[in-house]
Order: C-alpha cells, then sequence, then structure tokens
DNA sequence: GTCTATAAATAGATAGAC
DNA sequence: GTCTATCTATTTATAGAC
C-alpha cells in the first residue's frame, strides 16, 4: 500500500480507536493490529504517538473548521424567521452528530483530558455560536419578538437541549430506550419549546392551540428548507512532541 | 495512622484523581505519592486498581443511592406548582454538581470508558427521572395546563439545559467566561423558558408581560422554597477483581 | 502500618533485515 | 513499505524487613 494510503488508513483507525478509549487508554498495538499491520509501521507514519493524536485533531479540524455555524441558516436569520433558525441549526447539530459520532466522543475525551482539542474546540467555536446567535437574539429583542432575558442564557439553553440529546443518543442511551425520535422532529420540538419559551407574543398562533405530534417517532416532514448541513469546527492543534527523554 | 482511616484518605486520593484523569489515565504510583504513602500502602488497602476504582463507586452510591430525584419537590408536585417543581429540580441537580464536581467528571469518564458506573447510573437514577416526572407531565397535560407534546421530549429538553450548563460551569468553562450566572437564577429562568415553552396558557400573567434579570448576575434572591437539597444518585458495582493472569 | 526493593507485565519506540 | 526482534521506561503488583 502507497505511502499517503497507508497513513490515512492508520489515522481513520487510530480515529476510531481513539473516541472509543480515549488517547491513554488506547495502545499502539492495538493500533497496529487493528489496522493489519505491525507496529512499526504506525511509528513508520508517526514518529510519536502524540503526534498520531494531533495529526487527528488536525485532520478533523480541516474539516470542521472555518465553518460559520450559522451560515446555513442564514437566508432565515435575513427573514427574521426565528422558527427556521433555531429548528436549522439544531437540525444541523443533530445530523452532524449522527453523521461523525466519533468527534463528539474525541471532544469528551478531550475535555476531560485536558487535551488542546477541547480548548480550541471552545474558542473556536463555542464562542462563536454565543455571539453571533446571541446577537440574533438581541436583535429580536429589540424587535420586540422575544422576552427581555439574558441572551446568553436562551443560548445555553437551547444548545443543552441538543448537546443534551445528541449525548444521550451517541454515548448514553445508544439504544434510544427512553427516547426515540427522529432528528427532525426532535429539531422542531427543541426549537417549538424554547421559542414559545421566550416569545414575547404566544407566538404567531392564539395562545394555546398548539397540537400535533403524540407518539412522534412516525412523522418526518420534508419542511422545504436546507437540512443535511455541517456543523462544528475546531482547528489546528499545539503539541508536536519529541519521544520521551 | 489507623487503617480505616487510612484506607479512606487513599480512597479520597484516589477519587479526585480519577475524576480529573479518568482509571486509565491515573497511575498508583501518583495515588500513593498524592496520600504521602508508598505504593504498596495502597495495595495492602486494595489489592488491585480495579478493586480501588470499585470501592470508589460504591462510595459514591452510597452517597446517593435510593434517592427519589423528585422527592426533594413532592410538596410542589402535590400542590401543581408548576413553577416550584420545576425550579426545585433544576436548582438541586446544579447545586449538587457544584457541591461534588468530582461526580459529574466521574460519570463522564466511565461512560466513555463504559466502566459500569455510567450503566448503574443510567438504570438507577436517569430512567426514574424520565418516568416520574414523565408522570407529573402527563398529569399536567390531563389538567390541560402543559400542551400536547410528548413528556419524554420535555424531560430530554429540559435535563438538556440543565446539565449542559453544569458540564459548561465543571468541564468546558470553568471561568464562567461565556455566562457567568447563580445556580437560582439559572435554575429560575430555565425553569421559566421551558414552562412558558409547553404552557397551555400563557402561564397565569397575561400572553407577554414577562420582565426581570438582565444581567442576571447580581441578583440571587430567597424565594422562600427549599434550595440546597441533594439530588444524582448510582448505586453498587459489579467488577471485582484478581490481578493479571 | 509502613517502607524499600524488586518482580512481572506492558507500553512506547527503534534497529535492521527483506 | 513491511516485518521480527528488541530495547527501555513505566506500571501494576508482591516480598520481606522494620
Amino acid at each position: 500500500m502507497a505511502g499517503d494510503e497507508r497513513r490515512l488508513q492508520i489515522l481513520r483507525v487510530a480515529m476510531r480507536l481513539f473516541s472509543q478509549k480515549g488517547f491513554r487508554g488506547t495502545v499502539t498495538k492495538e493500533i497496529a493490529r487493528a489496522a493489519g499491520v505491525s507496529e512499526a509501521m504506525v511509528f513508520r507514519h508517526f514518529a510519536t504517538k502524540e503526534e498520531l493524536y494531533s495529526a487527528i485533531l488536525d485532520h478533523k479540524a480541516c474539516l470542521h473548521d472555518e465553518m460559520d455555524p450559522l451560515q446555513m441558516v442564514a437566508e432565515a436569520i435575513e427573514r427574521k424567521d426565528d422558527r427556521a433558525v433555531f429548528e436549522g441549526i439544531a437540525l444541523s447539530a443533530l445530523t452532524q452528530h449522527d453523521s461523525d459520532p466519533e468527534f463528539q466522543r474525541l471532544l469528551l475525551h478531550s475535555a476531560l483530558e485536558e487535551h488542546d482539542l477541547a480548548h480550541m474546540f471552545w474558542e473556536k467555536f463555542v464562542r462563536r455560536v454565543y455571539r453571533s446567535l446571541g446577537n440574533y437574539i438581541r436583535e429580536r429583542q429589540r424587535d420586540g419578538a422575544i422576552i427581555d432575558v439574558e441572551p446568553a442564557m436562551v443560548v445555553r439553553a437551547f444548545i443543552g437541549m441538543v448537546m443534551h440529546h445528541s449525548l444521550n443518543n451517541n454515548l448514553w442511551d445508544p439504544k434510544r430506550s427512553l427516547l426515540r425520535i427522529s432528528n427532525e422532529v426532535a429539531a422542531r420540538e427543541f426549537a417549538r419549546i424554547l421559542l414559545n419559551g421566550v416569545a414575547a407574543k404566544p407566538e404567531g398562533k392564539p395562545p394555546a392551540p398548539v397540537r400535533q405530534l403524540r407518539s412522534a417517532r412516525t412523522q418526518t416532514r420534508a419542511n422545504g428548507r436546507d437540512h443535511g448541513a455541517r456543523k462544528t469546527t475546531v482547528t489546528e492543534n499545539s503539541m508536536r512532541k519529541r519521544p520521551r527523554k
């Protein structure tokens, strides 16, 4: 197998294992075995285990970086269509987490181990979400559409619903024993709850009409908007190690 | 130092280290050093590292087990005071997470490493929350106080807000650079957003009066109800190991 | 109870043949 | 490129003196 090809293969295998068992929990011998090569091959392509980890972060970073989390709902923001903004954000996040569950685990491991991925993700991505979504909320407050509540609090509440749902699906309850629901319905319901929760007026309809869902898992509805988008970012790494002493 | 005393001391030190760096990331030598004893002492009290880990889980379990997560808001449930129910749950969870941040990290590590603590916590505690809080929501739906929405979805949205907030405070953003807010205010705002979000009628007040907060960090308000309670549980463990081959 | 010394296994990393 | 063999440091765990 050609050099770059093999390198990428090892990288992918390592990515899977690191996401499953963390950096310290993954041993190079297992990476080699899973890739069907000898340990020496791993160290031929990556001088140290740390460098392999770095390469993984770079790889993930390059897939996600420079992504404006609100860009795929830009048009909805333009229209001031709150429903479309929040539902779009939720759906793109949930879709992204489903399509790349490794990333969330990698991120959690790195946060717990205090590796750099977590810090970078926080600085580059999370901050941006709080800033831009916060700005949108402030704007809607000026419009009189959203009640007087700390915008960061609204962002946290919403991101909380979405992230926690993904965390449940990917980490705690992959069998979905407590709640089995499509991403589309989840995104719609989270957006509905949040927007009803912070709307200055009962949101279009009169006070308490709302109906739909109830055994939600059946429906899926294509609602004409984007979907299937991408989200989440992170970026280049630090660390670049020398072997031990 | 007496046997049991030393045992407990080692246990506590190990608890701290395991919560910081995970099971695989913590080496027995460091535990010994941090406890100010030799490694041999660690293995005198705990035959293997696994047994030490088990003992920690047991210890945490005994502090939390058999706790009904809704018991400290039982009186509010009785009165059907939704606000008090949700705010009380949120506040007791946030308070508990602050008072024992180790537990959340331990839990996350064990979920990622697929150790037993996570499964037990899920089965014994999370399920109970979904069942009992879900039942309460169903009851309030029958009362016509809450809209027709999947109860588990409401539980997930709410737990999501609260858990994600704790996770931010304890893991991602301990400096509170994005949102610095007291537990009391956070609990109140989360409950407000959620209840406005699912209320069949605009919740007592007319459609859109809501006001308060804005630079929330200042206030703390003692609102006459409980607070400072306890929450979260988990239980006895499995694994009980023999040393290697 | 507590320590020092050390065994036994494992992990990361390298040498050198093919 | 790829492997086998091997080295070294670390890690879990034990022996045995005090």
